[in-house]
DNA sequence: TGATTACTGGACCGTTCGGTCCGGAACTGT
DNA sequence: ACAGTTCCGGACCGAACGGTCCAGTAATCA
């Protein structure tokens, strides 16, 4: 992603960005994470992302666009480090442990800083709104899905997890407890309950 | 609460409220329960509650206070209609079986109409942003866990759920599955699969 | 150097935001 | 009938919203 023009024409020559498309980018998933949608005004998102109003709308195309581009980018983003932290787990049950007390580290943040799951916070806050905006949530919760089935899979394979119950079902089972650790640690719950939580969800898979 | 003013001075005589104080917050909780807080403007408030801009302001005293006012209603509500629901169950298993698929039928209704829980909802959506509403939540969650506690108890007693595990640890749980179950079905999930998520925690508390 | 390209800052747009205020009308108890 | 009280419609407020537009200018290639 050279450019960050919504067309895709080919430029031959002329000026090139004075700014970081990717760098401004993830500035303003940063900030619609942190704030979500409604919230976040095109002043924040100027300031944040370092670049001036024409920069912004020339680029990125208005605030919804951005905004789904930052969905998409927080979708590859997630599978990515999922990706990763698949091959360095010892098992499909450590993968998946590793998730879970990630979630519930949060809890020992201060409020500010408990942003959740940018997919599962534009889900509740306006995906019945708009249908493009609902459209990327679904496919970013189909692959979340998906991630976790195929570390279910593993973990049937190596032992770590039961084989009585379906690795798709499991894998949904587990995308929902996901959630809810999200909101409860929005809630304010404190990271020793969300810790017992995980414990009982761990117990589930075994 | 006959009087919707803040300060509580005795009041003699004078001109009678126009219209329903009860009815009127139930219709802004309807609203900010369906739109969240920052997407529901004032207009869409007056138009709802059906009273003028003068007498939203005398009566309930600015978009948070309101806002905090459902809060609170939101909350005795869904106490109430769980110790209803308690009381004409069965077992313990089965209000938490209801609760849960209750919160799965949403699946079925259209997108706009997927509300999810007002409590959760303002948590995702800026519990962080604000103390006096941070308080509110908290306090909610906390009746709601305390709920199920009780809830978890009784079928502990009765015999429909485990006693391997401590009945607030369950009931933590339990509070994180159903907010779960909220986030994936505002997600987009459907019913089918979110039973099947039904069907895997139920087996969890056996 | 000159032609071409397109990035940039800021002025400007209409709309909507939440909130205040006041004058007139409606209802009360005496 | 009257005085006292309160309700309420609507005008009005400044600020912020998302978005458009254009002149100025910086960077490229030939």
């Amino acid at each position: 992603m050279d450019r960050p023009v919504l067309n895709n024409k080919t430029m031959t020559n002329g000026r090139p960005l004075q700014y970081d498309p990717d760098k401004a980018l993830h500035a303003a998933m940063q900030l619609f994470w942190s704030k979500g949608y409604e919230a976040t005004s095109m002043q924040d998102l100027l300031t944040a992302m370092g670049l001036s109003k024409s920069s912004l709308y020339q680029g990125f195309g208005g605030k919804k666009e951005l905004f789904v581009r930052c969905l998409e980018r927080y979708r590859t983003h997630i599978y990515e480090s999922f990706r990763q932290l698949l091959e360095t787990s010892d098992s499909g049950l450590t993968f998946i442990e590793t998730i879970l007390l990630n979630s519930a580290a949060e809890a020992r943040k201060p409020d500010h800083l408990r942003r959740g799951c940018l997919l599962m916070n534009t889900a509740t806050e306006f995906a019945q709104k708009d249908r493009l905006v609902a459209e990327h949530v679904t496919i970013g919760f189909k692959g979340l899905r998906k991630a976790l089935k195929v570390a279910v899979q593993r973990g049937q394979q190596d032992g770590s997890i039961t084989s009585n119950q379906d690795a798709g079902i499991l894998a949904n089972y587990l995308a929902c407890t996901l959630g809810g650790i999200k909101t409860v640690v929005k809630g304010g719950g404190d990271e020793k309950s969300v810790k017992e939580i995980v414990g009982v969800i761990l117990k589930t898979l075994a």
